[in-house]
DNA sequence: TATTGTTATACTCTATAACTATA
DNA sequence: TATAGTTATAGAGTATAACAATA
């Protein structure tokens, strides 16, 4: 009997995370590091409220994530020049290499992944990823507001 | 430009472990909680032993979400008929429950997400992530033995 | 008064190492 | 000697609440 869509993708996700945390052991980077690490190189020097929100995580969880980046030289805390109560973050200029080059084992993973499925139903599995994507940030999006059970 | 493959996995790794943690709220569940409990339905009354090796995870790991399961009534431990050191830990009453309900909760999705794919796509799209998750689990195996880089 | 970041505190998942009771 | 589970210790991610400095 086959196994359900469903838990082809839990599947995924499972070796998803163990690939990333074995691929980042013993650098001093996490998946949740390597995740704000990423935010930066794409939105650039940044406030830590507005990484709390990309990260969808608490602020104290930014302080604690920007102080281990920090000691391991990936970010740098800037002052913001508008506003003196904020700090802006940014890569280092070594990070934004080691982000480089992890940007490009990114295309790779992806050129292997899709190299693994039949050319016939490449489209096809894009085109059901992206609905099946949609869908599920529909039903968190209205699951989310209130968690007190839908009624009345 | 379109996302890439890759992009939408993680997409979707992230989605369902929101969902997850959103659906357990409140309850004393957590998804690594859940994760032993639904091997217990599968498996039936196990070994601490046995669940670390099904869960991937330390035995004094699996020490802690017992404790913390029996804690809250989810599972009971009994002594080994065979063997004084083991211990067996099985579902209660409420706790098989409470599976059952997820276990239909769990088809409902899988329905739902199947619901958002075209139906010419569906064949498709689980031959591909067939072949995704087969190469991926080859990848992390490949790559698990040995963390000093691949040579020679 | 509202916002930015931090200190204080706490919970969960995770791991390794040392130890006890049994095999 | 080896195995099953626990205690001890530690690190990482996460959260809320209280507080400081600044807007």
């Amino acid at each position: 009997m086959d196994p359900l869509l469903i838990d082809r993708l839990l599947q995924i996700a499972d070796l998803f995370q163990k690939d990333m945390g074995r691929a980042f052991a013993g650098t001093g980077l996490t998946t949740a590091r390597v995740h704000l690490l990423w935010i930066l190189q794409h939105s650039g020097p940044s406030t830590q409220q507005s990484l709390a929100q990309a990260c969808d995580v608490s602020p104290r969880n930014i302080t604690g994530l920007v102080d281990a980046l920090e000691k391991t030289g990936h970010v740098r805390r800037t002052p913001h020049p508008a506003d003196r109560r904020a700090v802006l973050v940014e890569l280092t200029p070594s990070a934004i290499e080691t982000m480089t080059r992890m940007q490009r084992e990114h295309v790779e993973l992806d050129a292997s992944l899709m190299g693994a499925v039949a050319p016939g139903d490449r489209d096809a599995v894009l085109r059901g990823l992206t609905a099946i994507s949609s869908h599920l940030e529909r039903l968190v999006a209205d699951a989310g507001p209130r968690d007190d059970g839908p009624s009345s």
